[in-house]
RNA sequence: GGGCGAAUAGCUCAGCUGGUUAGAGCACCUGUCUUACACACAGGGGGUCGGGGGUUCGAAUCCCUCUUCGCCCACCA
């Protein structure tokens, strides 16, 4: 009976007391804060968060995300980097202005009722008070960022930076207002950018219309259209000039049905003759392309759908909508038209139609193309900079299909629209002069109270600006920028930028051009694209669906370092993370189930070791080191090897650009999480603590080696777990003796490999083939697991002397009482024969099952006669000696003559056996 | 319509520039409550690398083709 030891631990982790006891410490601490001026002596390491709606709730996206970051971020840390991750929120326009509505709506008031101040007041308290309330939640998961640098994109601070990147891109000629048709949404009320206007897949119909022609009404012309809605507002028809089918027709006139309207037939060869009828309507005030060919012949643009959506005279189109359309929803109005114009006998057929309808990214409404004042950004300058910066190697995008992806889009972008018809943003920083004097729109850093020109009063646009117009400059903005402060000097360009792959256009690529643009650099030299957080069967975790999981749920059942595990384990390069949100048990236990096992290694081991001082393994007599612990240490320098080689490099070589050998590595985080794993429970539990139990049991010098190669090997551990599992592994970490007081794992060093190998660490490797074959022979032959057995290790003496310490220690892994000898006692024995020219015999009489042992022992002989077979034939061939390489079939060669004395020890034992 | 990617064990995936007896985790089967851990330990089964053709001494790996999935883009009236 031993007494209670005051050191032990509880015998379960408690993960919520834990979390809740070590994260206060590290902020209060400063673990997280960055401090620019060590960054002039260490190598800085800056990542910046995607900022998550301001009223966002965290879901698994967001849990996946952050992690990824965090373990990025605290893996430099550790590394000696001066990390900065810089945390902060999205004010995000829409989404955010649309949510406040509601609630109005909910009051039984519109925005207009309040007003734009008291609306903008009302959304402003609205975040004030339920905001960045995500922010907490990524605490509770352990996200390490610097909260002193939270950063907000509708500060007053981040707001300068929005006007200086409006004014500056206007004064180099890149930003203007353009008069074209633009996405909007009806419901939202507001225009939209081409990213936010998205594409979903819809069977629709074809409507084909025939239009008589006004000088005869004898012929017809048929339009093919999938809006017949608004042929109120067509200004003409248009054919290929090269369509003989219409030729002759170029230039009479139609009279549209319905309304009576005179529009010309015109040839352009935008019209694709195989589409449809060959015969295209033009309706230049609803439609991007029409509004081209419209420019081209110089035709009106009626406006005949209001920002509501709905249909009536709206702007240059009277006479066009018959009273008893005016009115009518632009659906409702579809249904009545082409009720209409069957009745008018203008209805040719439907047809079923497969294509793309945009909608609204925030609200899903159908898009309305709309005639109207946009400001724009000229995109190809900035777009020229960021595909430079790729392939210049200055960036790099992980996985690189995306690399693709991105090119793809630079090559063809489009202007952005970058103002919204919303009230909740940065407005646009244009003045105009109230008294028609003349004076030009003025763009302008600092708020305009009279006109420069004649004194008068002015108004500031009405507009708002995209919410990515804020965020495109979030890796500087957050900074400082346009002011060179210290931050930005020294923290700008940042290093990894982690996101999924819906943000790549929206956010990422912004991000660069703005960066090439505004500071002449790239604002990171890697995007890490990660996978999506799907369900069972394979769909994105969504509100709508019901398949998500809240992450708080996981962190309050299974703490935040098993959901962080489970997360990095399952996390491939851009591969898709599958949980299951009807078994939290399934998808959350591996992870839970690693703390528990890293837990008790700690608890055993630490009780093991005890409080008392060990020594450092670097002032260790190599001599005095057994096999084991010789074996142990290069494990542990191959995992941190291992570890290095999956998530580095960390940056560039020479800091500017990537070559070509390095381009793609690193950042394998489950292959780094996989090899941590591997190292403290396939090698230090599972084989170190086990035969290192004896020693430890005994007193003197040799318990004294095991205790500090014991206390160093889970230092390792607990340094390389550290990224992923933050919680668990500072708890255990305070326990180790050698640690420092007053000193954290989350700010310790990152493990280094100590490049001293030892050859005695293969013997230990060749006890454990040893141990694994006796294993075997007893569960292949029902031995009673507790009984001991006795087995005989026949090898050169060499060899034999080498292992002779380390079966002894072993010898109990396989409950086996172990001898050595030169010859093979032969007998009713079981036999394994390992590398080396080693044998194991266990001569189990009257335990053994003799039968069994031949059969395995035959069909060991035939599997290894087979692939002998196959080598023989390939060293028979004259082609293959000849062509390949020497090296190759030199190894081939020791192969064969390998595999056959291992065939003809094997037919020796069968005989032996009498088979 | 254009472009890209994937197809390897029941599931999720590694297998880089062609040379292994094709791997890992989870799941599965058998045994064990062995004094840290049954959320564990020990042992084990399982794949003609999507089909077909080609290049090569040699192909999961390179080429062509087909099938099936997925992603991105597009001026799909």
């Amino acid at each position: 009976m031993t007494a209670p030891d005051p050191n032990s631990l509880p015998t379960t982790y408690d993960a919520a007391s834990t979390e809740a006891a070590w994260y206060p410490r590290w902020t209060e601490h400063g673990v997280f804060t960055a401090d620019p001026a060590r960054a002039a002596t260490h190598e800085p390491f800056v990542i910046v968060i995607p900022p998550p709606n301001v009223t966002a709730v965290l879901h698994m996206g967001h849990g996946l995300n952050n992690t990824v970051q965090d373990v990025l971020i605290r893996w430099r840390r550790m590394a000696g980097d001066e990390a900065l991750w810089v945390p902060g929120t999205d004010h995000a326009g829409i989404a955010t202005q649309n949510v406040v509505e509601k609630q109005i709506a909910a009051e039984g008031h519109s925005r207009f009722d309040l007003g734009r101040e008291a609306f903008v007041q009302r959304v402003a308290q609205f975040v004030d008070k339920t905001g960045g309330e995500i922010l907490n939640q990524l605490k509770s998961i352990g996200a390490s960022a610097d909260w002193t640098r939270t950063a907000y994109t509708f500060s007053p601070e981040l707001s300068r930076s929005v006007r200086e990147a409006f004014v500056r891109l206007h004064e180099d000629g890149l930003v203007y207002k353009g008069h074209r048709v633009i996405h909007w949404c009806p419901r939202c009320g507001t225009s939209l950018s081409d990213e936010e206007a998205e594409f979903t897949d819809t069977t629709g119909k074809l409507y084909h219309l025939r239009y008589v022609l006004a000088d005869d009404p004898s012929q017809s012309i048929t339009v093919a259209t999938t809006r017949p809605e608004t042929m109120l507002g067509d200004v003409a028809v248009a054919v290929n000039p090269d369509d003989e089918r219409y030729q002759a027709m170029i230039g009479k006139d139609v009279i549209l049905p319905l309304n009576g309207v005179r529009i010309p037939i015109v040839g352009d060869t935008y019209t694709d003759p195989a589409f449809g009828s060959g015969a295209v309507k033009i309706t230049p005030a609803h439609d991007a392309n029409d509004f081209e060919v419209g420019k081209r012949h110089a035709l009106a643009t009626p406006v005949i759908i209001d920002a509501e959506g709905i249909v009536r005279e709206v702007e240059g189109a009277a006479g066009r909508v018959p009273a008893e359309l005016s009115g009518l929803d632009r659906f409702a109005a579809r249904k009545a038209i082409v009720n209409l114009l069957e009745a008018a006998g203008a209805l040719v057929k439907i047809e079923n139609h497969q294509h793309s309808v945009r909608h609204c990214y925030r609200c899903d409404t159908v898009v309305e193309p709309r005639l109207s004042d946009q400001w724009f950004v000229r995109m190809q300058p900035l777009a020229d900079k960021a595909l430079a910066a790729l392939r210049t190697g200055e960036l790099r995008i992980l996985p690189e299909r995306w690399e693709a992806v991105y090119v793809n889009w630079l090559e063809g972008i489009r202007d952005w629209n970058i103002s919204r018809q919303i009230w909740w943003g940065h407005r646009v920083p244009v003045w105009y002069c109230n008294a028609s004097c003349g004076h030009a729109p003025i763009v302008s850093r600092t708020d305009v109270t009279s006109c420069p020109g004649c004194n008068g009063t002015v108004r500031q646009d009405e507009d708002v600006l995209d919410t990515w117009f804020s965020s495109w400059l979030w890796p500087f903005s957050t900074l400082g920028w346009p002011d060179k402060t210290p931050d930005l000097r020294a923290f700008y360009p940042g290093d990894v930028l982690v996101t999924a792959p819906e943000i790549l256009f929206f956010w990422v690529a912004r991000m660069v051009m703005s960066g090439c643009w505004f500071l002449d650099k790239a604002p990171f030299h890697t995007v890490y694209l990660h996978g999506t957080v799907r369900d069972m069967q394979h769909r994105k975790m969504s509100k709508s669906l019901g398949n998500g999981i809240d992450p708080l749920d996981v962190v309050r059942l299974y703490g935040a370092d098993a959901l962080r595990w489970t997360m990095v384990a399952g996390l491939g390069l851009g591969v898709d993370v599958m949980l299951d949100p009807t078994d939290l048990e399934k998808s959350f236990a591996p992870g839970r189930n690693f703390c528990t096992k890293l837990w008790n290694i700690g608890r055993f081991l630490l009780s093991r070791v005890g409080p008392e001082p060990v020594k450092p393994v670097a002032s260790l007599d190599a001599a005095s080191l057994t096999a084991a612990d010789h074996w142990i240490l290069e494990r542990l320098d191959a995992a941190i090897a291992d570890c290095d080689a999956a998530l580095g490099p960390a940056r560039p070589a020479d800091l500017s650009r990537w070559t070509d050998a390095e381009r793609y590595r690193g950042l394998r985080l489950s292959e780094y999480a996989e090899a941590a794993r591997r190292f403290v429970w396939n090698e230090l539990a599972d084989w170190y603590l086990e035969s290192v139990k004896p020693r430890l049991a005994t007193e003197g010098d040799d318990r004294e080696v095991a205790r500090a190669v014991l206390a160093h090997a889970f230092d390792g551990a607990l340094r390389l777990l550290q990224p992923v599992v933050p919680f668990i592994t500072e708890e255990l970490w305070q326990k180790l003796p050698q640690t420092p007081p007053n000193a954290f794992i989350a700010q310790a060093a990152w493990p280094v490999v100590r490049a001293q190998a030892s050859g005695s660490a293969a013997v230990f490797e060749q006890a454990r083939e040893a141990v694994q074959a006796i294993r075997q022979v007893r569960s292949e032959n029902n031995v009673n697991p507790g009984a001991w057995v006795d087995a005989v290790v026949v090898g050169p003496a060499a060899s034999r002397e080498a292992l002779t310490p380390v079966i002894e220690t072993i010898g109990g892994l396989a409950r086996a009482r172990v001898t050595l000898a030169e010859q093979n006692p032969g007998g009713a024995s079981a036999q394994v024969l390992l590398s080396g020219g080693i044998e194991v015999v266990v001569p189990l009489a009257g335990m053994i099952d003799l039968d069994k042992e031949k059969q395995r022992l035959q069909t060991e002989l035939a599997q290894l006669e087979k692939q002998l077979g196959a080598l023989e034939g390939r060293l028979a061939n004259e082609g293959f000696v000849a062509k390949a390489p020497p090296a190759v079939v030199e190894a081939e060669r020791a192969k064969a003559a390998d595999w056959r004395t291992r065939a003809g020890q094997l037919r020796d034992k069968l005989q032996a056996l009498g088979a």
